[in-house]
DNA sequence: TCCTACATGTAACGAGTTACATGATTTC
DNA sequence: GAAATCATGTAACTCGTTACATGTAGGA
């Protein structure tokens, strides 16, 4: 079996999830909803498809694990399935993007006057604070020095939102305050105008 | 004309370039390429059948412009088009995803070796300054005071790669040095582990 | 009893990419 | 004369969401 095709990006995450053990379609679901959403989100719609395509592809078994009436199965990543895995992961992305819709939005704003494009700011800039609380619920602090890939992600994620919130700030005072002199914006070396 | 129906996000993206002048779905495509390119990109085959979308709902008009034997349609926002792209932007955003895939590609990556884990990191460090070089090229430092918003923007993502190399720099360190007490992560605030 | 969580799935639709076809104009 | 750029478009495909259908198990 195994014929060598295509593994598409939701299957691989499925990859991802299952190489820390076996688990069901809704077992992934829910990992994925608490771990890889803001970066990568997946529905059942893709989900239990997927998982058929790649028991057929050998990458993993299912096995019947039902109690009772409730029917339930569980997932196990094959070697072909953890060797895909990897080469995945390794794999360099050709084409970088960071979908968000948030910043499009206000990247075609300037029509708008400048209270609704600060008031648009202050809105982006909540809907942030929002997440970011909903990571630092996840973020079990006694793990903090761990230095597993999900827990440095989670710390990455933290700082992502922290630095969107302050960008936020300093836009805000950049529209409200054109004249006074720049002042270095997040993450960027201090930018000064040139004649 | 106009039955009044959801716009995609394309549609709204087309719409925000049109809202700077007229122009043709070629150029849409290449103001689409050197500007919103990192959140949101656009093909040919979205913009071609989504401007006669558009123009069917009366939100754009077309006007031919062929110069001798080269065709060309430039297109106009109309009032409506205006008001509903106002109307988009001002949206509140319900589901928040940054897709990135290279984050969610590390963020699997526990069962390497620390060395494979190390070299994707800085495999994601070198793709995001190349990333970061593309961006420094578009923004000329001469308009780098401007609050318009492209420009705030722009600053935006050269922040956010910034952020992501820095971030890289720090995971890297941790890995390397797990026991060592852990440094501030790049945009967070300083995190102690707790007993 | 009712609600929540567990559990699996599909059909219809819309979003988005890729590859292709076609032809004119400009620049080297 | 060749190559790059301007310019428009479609067909086939994959990706991804939403809404629905179905039923079990456990706790309030």
């Amino acid at each position: 079996m195994a014929v060598q095709q295509k593994i598409s990006n939701v299957g691989c995450v499925i990859l991802g999830c299952l190489s820390k053990g076996p688990m069901s379609g809704y077992d992934i679901k829910q990992v994925v909803d608490t771990s890889t959403r803001f970066f990568f989100a997946a529905s059942y719609g893709q989900i239990y498809p997927e998982l058929k395509k790649l028991e057929a592809a050998g990458l993993i078994t299912g096995e019947g694990k039902a109690q009772g009436g409730r029917q339930r199965t569980e997932f196990t990543i094959t070697k072909a399935g953890t060797d895909a895995l990897t080469a995945w992961i390794l794999e360099p992305q050709n084409r970088i993007e960071m979908r968000d819709e948030g910043i499009v939005r206000l990247f075609f704003s300037d029509h708008l006057s400048d209270e609704q494009r600060i008031a648009k700011i202050e809105q982006l800039k909540a809907e942030r604070q929002a997440g970011l609380e909903t990571l630092k619920t996840i973020c079990d602090l006694n793990l903090v020095d761990e230095t597993s890939s999900p827990n440095l992600i989670l710390i990455y994620g933290m700082g992502l939102h922290q630095f969107v919130i302050d960008w936020c700030d300093w836009a805000v005072d950049r529209i409200e305050n054109p004249s006074k002199p720049m002042p270095t914006p997040p993450g960027n070396p201090p930018l000064t105008p040139q004649e």
